[in-house]
DNA sequence: CAACATACGGAGGGTGGCTCCGTTTTCCAA
DNA sequence: TTGGAAAACGGAGCCACCCTCCGTATGTTG
């Protein structure tokens, strides 16, 4: 993946790709601790690179985040596979797959915002992650739908959309206990045929 | 309103009236057109207003929002008992409230954003806004549940929460014409029971 | 019309995003 | 091995924004 919009022969300077990973690992570190919000300059800092190498390797904060979904995004085909493979049930197997998209929407503290954005703006770097997500949702939704299991008239982008919005919320209302569970039960029910 | 907190006996000057309510038409305007995100220096530039008497008359952006959305809340509260006096059954009631809740949430682009967060956090000017409107939710929904048209198990603060994050998506998926009634019908299928 | 309280203005300090260009490092070919 | 072109780097610097501080101006009151 590394390289992969660049057309020129020969491979990039080692030094680069160094910066790269140790960026990444910083970034991820420091997001981890303090959302996605936080200061870019903090993390060029803190990887003991200076302002304009790190905006050279990522040109906006939705390209660094997009960079770090990219190692998740595998954790994220494997399961889809797994749930593919293991869950017959349909209906199963579309709460599975939200399970797991919540997780990784919740993945960094604010991460909702930007994919919310990069859901409806073609123009980022988040994009088509996000597209691409969406198009499995809808596979595990029609699926669910044929079998009786989903309600007619939802949408992949839709249940996307939602799911974005109940890891949103959750972000705010970690303080009390129970919400979070009551607002996954809503969902459910919210796209669930009801037997 | 004007001056609930002070306790001197002498009433405001008359500038600071005056500045105060032009400030909030500015405000009004200018989160109308650029959304509760944008640059309050502008507003201040705008009205004609230096950056310390802006910020003396509303020490964050949240008092600001707070000071404008109390504009709105008599609105809400006439909805609110319109809704109590007409609307017999319940269950349709809540929806209306919700509906009413949506509306109000959507006033600004980005407003949803400090709402969620006052909702949590006791210090925000806009705590006591919010929690008021969570109680009210509260007093709609427990009618629906004894009436046996809202699901039991949920609270009045989750179903805030719940409108808060379909607002929230709702900004984001103003390009989709379809999603948001979408997910309102997701939502309302969530605390509706199935018949 | 003092003189006192109150409010105003805007300079200025701090943070963060992002760019630009002189310098350094890497790499390859001779 | 080495010369030099290509590729990256570093960080000073610019801009936008938030917010504070204090000298100045303006109401207000006796």
């Amino acid at each position: 993946m590394t390289g992969s919009t660049e057309a020129s022969g020969r491979r990039p300077r080692t030094d680069k790709q160094r910066n790269r990973m140790h960026l990444l690992q910083v970034a991820e570190q420091h997001f981890s601790e303090h959302g996605v919000a936080s200061s870019l300059e903090a993390i060029a800092k803190r990887a003991g690179v200076g302002a304009g190498t790190f905006y050279r390797h990522f040109p906006s904060r939705e390209a660094l985040i997009a960079a770090l979904l990219q190692a998740r995004a595998d954790d994220l085909v494997v399961r889809r596979d797994a749930i593919r493979q293991q869950e017959r049930d349909t209906t199963a197997a579309l709460a599975l797959w939200l399970d797991a998209l919540s997780e990784w929407a919740t993945a960094f503290d604010g991460l909702p915002e930007p994919l919310r954005a990069a859901a409806t703006e073609d123009s980022s770097p988040l994009a088509l992650t996000c597209q691409g997500y969406i198009t499995t949702t809808d596979e595990f939704l029609h699926a669910a739908q044929r079998d009786g299991g989903a309600r007619p008239g939802i949408r992949g982008r839709d249940l996307f959309l939602s799911v974005l919005a109940m890891s949103w919320v959750r972000g705010a209302a970690m303080a009390d206990e129970s919400s979070p569970q009551a607002l996954s039960a809503l969902m459910r029910t919210g796209w669930a045929t009801s037997h």
